[in-house]
DNA sequence: TTATTCCTTACTAATTCGGTCAGGATTAGA
DNA sequence: TCTAATCCTGACCGAATTAGTAAGGAATAA
């Protein structure tokens, strides 16, 4: 239950857009030179990003990023349910058809929950601070 | 960011130890048939928890394991962070020597930290409470 | 039309994960 | 004392995932 390096990555740009909302693009280039994240690896995960609608997207010369809606109305929790998928092992819910009624996975769940509805309410403009406080 | 099966297997075994806290031992063999979980695997994890301080063993003809304290006093924290090690991604710390001071590690610490919050607020004798709902 | 930028797919080396296997150490009870 | 039950440990293995590279295509401002 590591949080993945590309997902590190991923919410390291969201918070950087988010510090720059409202005064213009971000490109990949200067994204990853101000994070430190190699280009071709960050233009993964921001397709990844866009395709979720988190961030949209400009074509062509003097192009880029921006967020998709105001820094305080993106959570952590999308960002990182968008990069990661479900927090369940892999193997349940491909196996195991019972939607409902499951115990096995009762105690997980509990937890699955607590840990998503934390994540929902950590918003991109608190990131931002965090990171000028540092 | 998934939770692994070895942390859900484990998490499920103090879950039902700590539904027969008080009422003697639960052998490997016994939690393995309960739980479904792969007996040599199961040895692994409970060795690890034996280790944390989390459980005590017996030896020998009648022995098993029972947790060391009230399920009330074991966090779902306690255990995850037993399996799992950090939360953060593998290669930080290893080569970044700034314990502080950080300011690329510091949006991740703060999801970190409330994670290992939420996480060390849910006790064992909940999540026995959540299995039986269910 | 060209430089700049986003977009997509395929590939790869290294690591982690889930699990098995083999055998040793300890203890209760016959 | 012997034996069965139980915990304990380390080595090993195939499959999946991860972090990244590579190569080229598509759109757009100037």
């Amino acid at each position: 239950m590591k949080v993945s390096q590309r997902t590190e990555y991923g919410l390291r740009a969201m918070v950087a857009l988010a510090g720059k909302y409202d005064s213009g693009l971000m490109s990949i280039k200067e994204l990853a030179e101000q994070e430190g994240i190699p280009v071709a690896f960050l233009e993964q995960i921001m397709a990844e990003l866009r395709r979720a609608g988190l961030i949209v997207s400009t074509r062509g010369a003097y192009g880029g990023y921006a967020l998709e809606k105001a820094p305080n109305k993106i959570s952590a929790g999308q960002v990182i349910s968008t990069l990661e998928g479900s927090l369940s092992p892999a193997r349940c819910g491909a196996k195991c058809d019972k939607m409902s009624g499951c115990s096995t996975r009762s105690v997980l769940k509990r937890i699955e929950d607590s840990i998503t509805d934390t994540l929902d309410n950590i918003y991109l403009n608190e990131l931002v601070k965090a990171g000028i406080d540092e």
